[in-house]
DNA sequence: CTGAAAGCGCTAACAC
DNA sequence: GTGTTAGCGCTTTCAG
C-alpha cells in the first residue's frame, strides 16, 4: 500500500501518454491492439487501480446511487467488538428472543432490490442508516457522493431533502405521493387495506370489528386507514360503530392494545391491523388468553414480513413487494438521470392479499 | 439541479476565499464566528453540497468502506420493474414458497453489522454483489472508490484480491485464515462443529450417524468437517464407520441426500449437517416420509439462520454471530487504516450451540 | 485568522 | 491512433 500508482505511472511504464491509458480503460476499441497490451501489462505490473474520485471529478458523475433509511434500533451501537473465540463453545438451550428478528426485514428486502437494480444498471450502491442527530450531516455527506438518492419516507425533513434535491435526483420511498416535487415509489396501501378489510366484512360477514392503526405521522398508515374506511363504506357499515385504536407499528404496541381489547366486555369478532408487527403482537396476547384464532377472532396484518408466515396461527396479510420497491426506486433515479427534464414521477406498486390461518379463505 | 454550486460560488457570495469556506466545513473552530456565519448562510442560500469526489481526491481518502459478496440468485435480474398498481388487488390463498426466503439472511445480517460499524466510525458503506463474469471489473471498480474492502471468502480469486490489496486494506470474511497476507475475520467453525457433534455423540450416545458436508471449495466447510472428525476421535468412534455425504449448502441438496438416506436399508440415528439450509432440506424429506425427529432421527445444522427457529421441528444448530462478523470486518479495516504497519490480523468470533427440538437437550 | 496557490488523478476536447 | 492540455472541486501548506 505504498503510494498507489496513477495513470502517470502506468503511462510512463507503457511508454504512452496518460490519455492513452485512460482510453484503454474506458474505450478499449479506440486503441491499437499492441498499445492496449502494453498498457494492460503495465497496469498489472504496477497493481494499478483507477481512482474513482478523480474519475468522478473529471467526468462529473459518480455512478453511485445512495439509499438512506432510518437507523436500526439503537440498542448496542456502543458495544465493542471484542469477543474472541477461545475454543470454548457454550451450549445453550434455545433462546427464543422473537423480538429482534422481525425488525429489519423490510429494509433488508428493499435494500436487496435496490442493490440488484443498481448494479444491473452499472451503478454502485451506497447505503446509509441515519441515526438521530447525525442524520443531517449524514444525508449531506452521502448526497455529495452519489448521483441520486433514495430516501425512506419520513426519515428526513422535507427541508433537508429539498436542499439535497437541488443537486441530485431524490426519490421518496413508501410515502404517499404528496405534491412535493420529489419522485415517489410506494405500494397500494389504500386499495390493499380496502380489499383486506373488505374480505373480512363481506366474505366473513363480520360486523363487529376493530381497527388498529399505526403512528399518526406515517403516510402509509394514513392511506391504510383510509382504505379501511372505504371498505366500511363499501359494506355499508357505519364508521361510528367501529373503534379505531392507535398503535405504533410495533409488536409491543399490538400487545398493549390487545390486552385492553381482551379485558373489555364486548370482544370483537375481528381485529384488522395496520401492519404485521402489530398483528403479531395481537396474536401473542390472544394466545395467552386462550382465545382461538380464527375461530373466536380473526386477525389480519399488512406488509408480508417473513415472521408472519411462521407465526401460530399463520398470519393473513397484505403483501407488499418490498424487493420491487427497492428496484423501482433505483429505476426512478436512473430514469431521471437519463432525462433530467422529467416531471415528478409517482409509481405505485401492486400488493396482494394473502390468506392464511388467522383469517382463512371462506 | 442546474449546475451544482461549488466552493467558489460560496466563497464569492460570502466574500471570503475558498480556503475559508473549506475551513468552515472541516475545521469550524479555526474560523472567526462572524466569518463562519457568513459562509454558512451562503451555503444554505445556494444549496451547496460538497463534492465527495473532489474532497476525496484532494484529501486522498474516500471515507468509504466496501463490502463485496456473491450476487443473489440470478433468478430474475432481467425482470423489468413494470408492474403498476391499477387498484385491483388480487386475493390469494397462502403461497408458501419456502425456498426464497431463507437465502440471503446470512448476508443481510453481515451487512447490517458492517453498516452499523462503518457509520459509527465515520465511514460510509458501499455494497456490491458480484455476479459471474462482471466480478472482476466490479471489484476493481469498487476498489477504486473505497478506503478498504471486506470480501466474502471464495468470491474473488486470490490474484485479484492481491492486486486490490496493493492499494487498500482487504479483509476476508468467513474464510479460514490462510497464510495469504490478508486480514481475516471468521467464526469458530471447527470448535463449533466439534462441540455440536460431540453433543450428539456423547450426550445422546449416538454411534450410528451421517455427516452431510458442503461444497468442497468452502474453507468454512472444510473446517467444520475437521471439527466433526475431531468429535469422532474424542468419542472414540472409528471414522471409517461414519459416512460423509457431500451436499452443496442448499436446501435442495439436503433433500437430495436425505432421499438417498431414507431409501437405504440402515437408517442412521443422527444426521449432522454442515449448514442450516442443508439440515432444513433433510427435515423436509424426513417429514415427508413420516420419520419422526428427534424420536427416530436427530438432525443438526450450522449457522443459526432465522428459518431454523421456525422449522418443524425447530432446528438445533451452531449459531454464528453474523452481525458481529460484519462489524468485526469493518473494525479490522479501520484498524489497519489507522495503523498501516500492522501485520496480518486474524479474528475468530465465538459461536454457540443452540439446542432446539431437532436434537434436544438430554 | 485568512488568502494565494499548488496540486490530488483523471477525462475530454482538441491537435497532430 | 495518440499526445497535449485544460480543468473537475476541494484540501492544504505557506505567507501574511
Amino acid at each position: 500500500m505504498a503510494k498507489a500508482p496513477t495513470v502517470y505511472d502506468v503511462a510512463e511504464r507503457a511508454q504512452v501518454s496518460i490519455a492513452t491509458v485512460s482510453r484503454v480503460l474506458r474505450t478499449p476499441d479506440a486503441v491499437r491492439e499492441l498499445t492496449r497490451e502494453k498498457v494492460l501489462d503495465a497496469v498489472r505490473y504496477l497493481g494499478y487501480v483507477p481512482s474513482a474520485n478523480a474519475r468522478g471529478l473529471a467526468a462529473r458523475r459518480t455512478n453511485v446511487i445512495g439509499l438512506f433509511f432510518p437507523g436500526h434500533d439503537d440498542l448496542d451501537y456502543a458495544a465493542a467488538v471484542d469477543a474472541r473465540g477461545d475454543g470454548g463453545v457454550p451450549v445453550v438451550v434455545d433462546d427464543d428472543d422473537r423480538a429482534s428478528e422481525t425488525e429489519n426485514l423490510y429494509f433488508d428486502e428493499v435494500l436487496r432490490g435496490a442493490e440488484i437494480e443498481a448494479w444491473r444498471r452499472g451503478f454502485a450502491l451506497m447505503v446509509a442508516a441515519g441515526r438521530g442527530a447525525s442524520r443531517e450531516a449524514l444525508i449531506n455527506d452521502i448526497a455529495g457522493r452519489v448521483d441520486g438518492l433514495a430516501v425512506l419516507s419520513s426519515t428526513v425533513s422535507d427541508e433537508l431533502l429539498a436542499h439535497v434535491a437541488r443537486r441530485i435526483p431524490v426519490v421518496v420511498l413508501a410515502g404517499s405521493e404528496r405534491d412535493d416535487g420529489f419522485d415517489h415509489v410506494s405500494a397500494s396501501n389504500g386499495p390493499g387495506m380496502r380489499t383486506m378489510a373488505g374480505y373480512v366484512l363481506q366474505q366473513h360477514g363480520v360486523r363487529d370489528l376493530v381497527y388498529v392503526a399505526g403512528p399518526g405521522d406515517s403516510p402509509d398508515d394514513a392511506e391504510r386507514l383510509e382504505g379501511f374506511r372505504d371498505a366500511l363504506r363499501d359494506a355499508g357499515v357505519d364508521e361510528a360503530t367501529v373503534p379505531i385504536e392507535r398503535g405504533d407499528f410495533t409488536r409491543e404496541g399490538g400487545q398493549r392494545i390487545a390486552e385492553r381489547l381482551v379485558r373489555g366486555d364486548s370482544r370483537p369478532r375481528a381485529i384488522v391491523c395496520a401492519n404485521d408487527q402489530t398483528a403479531l403482537g395481537v396474536l401473542d396476547v390472544l394466545e395467552q388468553h386462550g382465545i382461538r384464532v380464527p375461530e373466536d377472532v380473526l386477525v389480519t396484518g399488512f406488509d408480508g414480513i417473513t415472521a408472519g408466515r411462521h407465526s401460530r396461527p399463520r398470519l393473513t396479510t397484505v403483501h407488499q413487494p418490498m424487493v420491487e420497491l427497492g428496484r423501482a426506486a433505483v429505476h426512478a433515479i436512473t430514469a431521471r438521470l437519463d432525462d433530467p427534464g422529467l416531471g415528478p414521477q409517482s409509481l405505485t406498486l401492486p400488493v396482494r392479499v394473502v390468506l392464511r390461518d388467522s383469517c382463512p379463505p371462506v
